[in-house]
DNA sequence: ATTTACATACCGAACATTCGGTAATTTACT
DNA sequence: AGTAAATTACCGAATGTTCGGTATGTAAAT
């Protein structure tokens, strides 16, 4: 059930111009099978050995491509949150009230959950065990504060509700967002839709509530 | 640091009616520390031995009240468990519209969450690794499913928007709610609140929305 | 020939768990 | 009152296993 899947992604996805030496994994496509596993299983709950064993190469194969099981953890942490610094740049960037600012700052985040999907769920899952871990957990803390600084500058705007404490709206309503990874698949190729839906139904929700208004 | 904060509560958190035999830890207690450190750390993160040291007793003497690591987590998840039963047979009970049931859902949810905050913790992170966190995930899609059977209903009530699929609604509405784990901390003896209010805060937002209308 | 990717065999440390025995308390009996 | 039995809780030392990581050599491409 393992060799078949993982001898069809062995030759770097079938991109990249055939770089020379023997044939094998590349680090992105080895990076991306190594999260499938942490997100299955979870990071601690995974042994190298399980890694080896869904790759189709020998555990020590591994240590060719990266320094260690925390090399793997830090390169797949550093893509979910270099995705969100992208995002928090574009709508600090934006001139636009608050409101909107915080708006984009929710359909980016959820665009960087649809592409980078797998390492979003394991950025989300650490603990801050090791340094890596902390070190992740770190630069997470500042985007947050960024979320939690639009929600106060859109209530003093009065363009969100002030009976929420602002705090406890940012964590909400990110909370929200970031439950996504529990459950969201991403599409195959063809256009199955989900893509600015998703967006939508978030922010609809988040924004305008689920209540009927009559 | 950990001897003081452990051989005060060693003695059954002073209460129960002063068992015979050597005083010690009861299963409760032991219960309850060992699932901090699960929380902490995570569970496949955390060692027998990091166990005793925070217990403050050694790794051995844990056997003596549980056969083994894992059932440390069976009894943990059932705790949660329970509390989303219970919950949700108060909802189902209820004579009302569906989605005066789904907020009577979500605020028992939030309520189970306040009370036994490091159960529902530790349920909210399990993969299903083992057979026990697989028979847990078992039970948890079945709360799931009434939660889903209950946003359709009040979308066919006419009460909820309809232009978002039903299951998704659901999701990220308990969503939302389940996100509360990731950073709500119970309020010490001195009521400081966060009871009613944190529920209102979380119906006033899926419900109503944070947009102000003008 | 050079470069890249992998395999076999192994190591020390950490892991969950077991075992035989000990310590501190309450109950029951004299 | 004194003491033995019962009960509950714990400890130290081992067990076999699994862990992340290494050493050394081979295979397949340019």
């Amino acid at each position: 059930m393992t060799v078949e899947q993982t001898s069809a992604g062995k030759i770097g996805a079938g991109l990249g111009p055939r770089r020379r030496g023997r044939p094998g994994y590349d680090l992105e496509t080895l990076l991306l099978v190594a999260v499938e596993v942490f997100n299955e299983r979870g990071y601690d709950g995974s042994s190298m050995e399980d890694l080896a064993r869904r790759l189709g190469i020998a555990k020590s194969a591994i240590y060719h491509h990266v320094s260690g099981k925390q090399e793997l953890l830090r390169l797949a942490l550093d893509r979910a949150l270099d995705g969100w610094s992208e995002a928090a740049g574009r709508a600090r960037a934006l001139d636009a009230p608050a409101i909107v600012r915080l708006e984009m700052l929710v359909r980016g985040t959820v665009a960087v959950l649809e592409t980078r999907l797998p390492y979003v769920t394991l950025l989300l899952r650490v603990r801050g065990n090791t340094g890596v871990e902390r070190a992740a957990l770190e630069r997470r803390r500042s985007f947050d504060a960024l979320v939690a600084s639009l929600v106060e500058e859109a209530e003093r705007d009065g363009d969100i509700r002030a009976d929420v404490d602002p705090k406890l709206t940012a964590r909400l309503l990110f909370g929200m967002v970031n439950s996504l990874v529990e459950w969201y698949r991403p599409a195959g190729p063809a256009g199955t839709a989900g893509g600015p839906g998703l967006a939508d139904a978030v922010c609809a929700i988040a924004f305008d509530g689920l209540r009927v208004r009559r």
